[in-house]
DNA sequence: GTGAAAGCGCTAACAA
DNA sequence: TTGTTAGCGCTTTCAC
């Protein structure tokens, strides 16, 4: 079933090594044994076994993207933007999903270590490093994603939050807002606490903390939205953590009979594609996704390299101005 | 750096194929003997090598997933519903992007197979099986998506495309439209042929086909949409090829100061989950995306099973009505 | 220019 | 109950 060097080899009647020269080293090897062997190989249907490679300690084509959730747009995005990379080197990419469990992403981190890949790119569930510590240890290669470097000296991409929540802030101060709201769903990852701070000193004081029961689109928002809009002294404008969780609050309110964002301004964060085309359309805080994916795979394959240095990249984000935030009175 | 079963031997004072036995076949192995092998474990930090089990002809724990590109939130999700399922089985997911070019599916499936995965999930960018014979003809098992099985004998995952076009189709000729577009971006892949034909049906004779420059959300519309609205005898009514394509029609209408539906009633495909959330709501066919690539892992794993049939297994789409669509004159 | 041989980390059959 | 051994497909010296 699957051919090999072996086969090729009795097929041209040469010897492995000499198959082996044709592959690594085809200068070595005379002009018509070389066509007698491409010809073998193509009639066997050669297919070059990477495990095998691997075993003799050449570099892994392998490496894992670790993320919160595959199928969410932004890590959709950025995994693309990895795997453009990855495509320009040969390699491929192993791409798994934590859904933010520290158990679930330890186990991935073992599966993916046994495939002894190249490295791995991960946005980790929570900040303090011991699970990495070991990976890093046995020698695999990491690369942070949306997390600064802490303790363990890592090559990092990172986006500057705090800025992306001040820019936020200050285009709704700008506005006239006073009260201003921040919206999230799920844990206080660290990314979460730097836009707040951010949003915190655009306000000069902090802002309405309102959460959302889930992450997903349109779910648990209603609670939530009521809290926000029969509070005693209703803010005027909303930062939310994403684009999804601001897209779930526009509709919380629409389905209460409030406007956007005439009742409510709000601003979203990420600037995913559907952003600019959801109805009023998001003004956001943006941030290079799928280069930022890119980025980070050059660093890990960078990582082999001699005499590679640790880096930390931090992007800067930026407001996209829409329709959902007004000026107030 | 790396510790192997041969550390772990000396470290616990045993021999490899003791290490092994607490491995494989723990039953055999003296209690303390177990402890004091797997207390070395710990100590040396071991990992077992997936290449020398492959190597050693054990099941690969790999799995290709070939799609036109995971960026996109149709694919994110079906690469999700394949993680799942496999994450259950200890196995992971390579993905890769084939962009609809013959050429670069042709290459991932090289490489892919130089990674020996346990097999390959694929939705291919033609209809000419010839680059997956080889592949299954080197003893790869192949899970189709998203394509009726051909000549080769495969398991496939498909969606009745014919059913979904007749739903969208009926849908609007109840509301009283006569004059319907077909609103497609790309190539005339097989799954869109076969919307068309159940759009056909549904009509009672061909529609008007529009074709947007690019896939993107907002790229290349304004040509079209033109085209559209200054028909001599403009639809009512426009059929999209998916979700995405239907955003930027609207969109490209609202540009033109055109109001949906009241201008034009649109369709989409697939309910992705921003479908929902666009303004208006998007009336849309939909199809369970992760749900689809959750029972091709089944399939794919079930594959090394024995006595394995192949077997085809096709979806039922349905119509969502929301807001787009509505009776005409 | 070509081939023989060792060994990567593991498993499985067999020996002790 | 534990250890010895051969070999998976490949790369890499080193002889020829």
């Amino acid at each position: 079933m699957r051919r090999g060097m072996r086969e090729v080899a009795s097929a041209a009647g040469v010897s492995v090594s000499t198959v082996a020269n044709v592959l690594n080293n085809p200068a070595v090897v005379a002009e018509g044994t070389r066509r007698r062997v491409e010809a073998a190989m193509d009639s066997v249907g050669f297919v070059r076994s990477g495990p095998a490679r691997q075993l003799r300690g050449l570099p892994s084509r392998l490496v894992g993207s670790v993320t919160l959730d595959q199928a969410n747009p932004f890590y959709a995005e950025l995994n693309r933007g990895i795997e453009d990379h990855l495509d320009d080197a040969g390699c491929m990419l192993l791409t798994c999903s934590t859904d933010l469990r520290a158990d679930k992403e330890l186990r991935l981190l073992r599966l993916l270590e046994e495939q002894s890949p190249r490295g791995v790119i991960i946005t980790p569930t929570g900040e303090e490093p011991q699970r990495l510590t070991a990976v890093v240890a046995r020698g695999t290669p990491v690369v942070l994603l949306d997390a600064r470097q802490n303790s363990l000296d890592l090559c990092a991409v990172a986006v500057d939050h705090v800025l992306g929540g001040r820019l936020a802030g200050e285009h709704l101060v700008r506005l006239g807002h006073r009260r201003v709201a921040f919206v999230t769903a799920g844990p206080d990852i660290e990314p979460v606490r730097q836009r707040h701070d951010g949003l915190r000193q655009a306000l000069g004081g902090p802002p309405v903390e309102v959460r959302l029961a889930a992450a997903g689109f349109a779910e648990g928002t209603d609670a939530a939205v009521r809290a926000l809009v029969e509070a005693a002294d209703p803010p005027t404008a909303a930062v939310c953590v994403n684009d999804v969780v601001a897209v779930a609050l526009i509709r919380g309110l629409q389905a209460r009979g409030l406007r956007v964002p005439e009742d409510l301004s709000v601003v979203g964060y990420d600037d995913l594609p559907f952003a600019a085309h959801v109805r009023p359309a998001l003004t956001t805080v943006r941030r290079p996704i799928r280069e930022l994916g890119r980025i980070a795979a050059e660093l890990l394959l960078d990582e082999s390299a001699a005499g590679h240095r640790h880096r930390e990249l931090v992007f800067a984000p930026e407001l996209v101005t829409r329709a959902t935030t007004v000026r107030v009175g």
